[in-house]
DNA sequence: AAATCAGTTGCAAACGATTTGCAATTAAAT
DNA sequence: ATTTAATTGCAAATCGTTTGCAACTGATTT
């Protein structure tokens, strides 16, 4: 199930304190779950979700609620991001302090693999559909599904 | 809330005949809830959750459990398709005898205002992002979000 | 029209993801 | 070391959706 994409991410993993340093800007804590959970995100390129972390954290190292909790908070503050592959589970990935750069993915429909797609189209096409309708703020939604080379028979 | 968008559709209402002969066709039966649901979806153009059809249906007319059941065997049957507006409820919508139209909708994260979009960009490079990716039977899920014209403040 | 049978339904219980109330803990400031 | 607001674990509660099952009903047959 769980493959690692050849990536050719510049794999800057962000420093510990550098995340936790986010935390106490804003008057939290940075607690053993906490800081458990962000050394698992700062291991994974892709997005896990809450029941992914949570078995990867040590036995009783942390509630599931607390994740939870913890995502709704980091997500808050900018520190993750989350994303709906239209599984029922939320993922949720580190977002660099800087980075806010705005991608997609490739998702294999059998085992889950992810891809991270760089580019992002519809922009423009994006500004038009708004002031066409006269919507403002808006935003967009794109993944894209699929069989992988490994899943395909 | 609801909200009734100007649309230049052709709004060619099937016939109910035609859905029913589908359902009729794969042996299954023209019950009363069925009937009674088909005639609601036929009436909107816009996707509906289940909640909402069975608000419209008149007092005890059909269970919910029923609605889900009947929009699972027709999204089976390909009369309706299923939409993930990522609010965490699904919404479904008569899809025409050989209507097949792939498109993408704009929604308004206040008052959820559904308006669509007429046409689907990434086609092409879908095409190109498979190929790049050895990915086979891609296709995508696009949607737009912000805020419709009578809700902006 | 009555009999027949597979497909359906209502209802309640089961589910999986996510949230929340609350008393007990704990990190961080004093 | 003290104080206090933030946080946690745990269990119960929500929500959308699914499912088991006995009773029921279209559609077909006789």
């Amino acid at each position: 199930m769980k493959k690692t994409c050849a990536h050719k991410h510049a794999e800057k993993k962000q420093e510990l304190s550098s995340l936790t340093g986010r935390l106490r800007r804003e008057a939290h804590k940075i607690t053993s779950p906490r800081a458990a959970i962000l050394e698992i995100l700062r291991h994974h390129a892709h997005p896990l979700t809450n029941k992914e972390i949570f078995a990867e954290l040590p036995k009783g190292e942390c509630d599931l609620a607390t994740i939870y909790r913890a995502m709704q908070l980091m997500e808050e503050l900018g520190m993750v991001k989350r994303f709906d592959f239209g599984d029922g589970s939320a993922r949720f990935k580190l977002v660099g302090e800087g980075d806010e750069s705005h991608h997609h993915h490739l998702i294999c429909t059998r085992c889950a693999e992810v891809v991270e797609i760089g580019e992002c189209f519809p922009e423009e096409i994006e500004r038009r559909i708004a002031r066409a309708n006269g919507f403002t703020g808006v935003t967009h939604r794109l993944e894209f599904f699929g069989l992988c080379p490994g899943c395909q028979k």
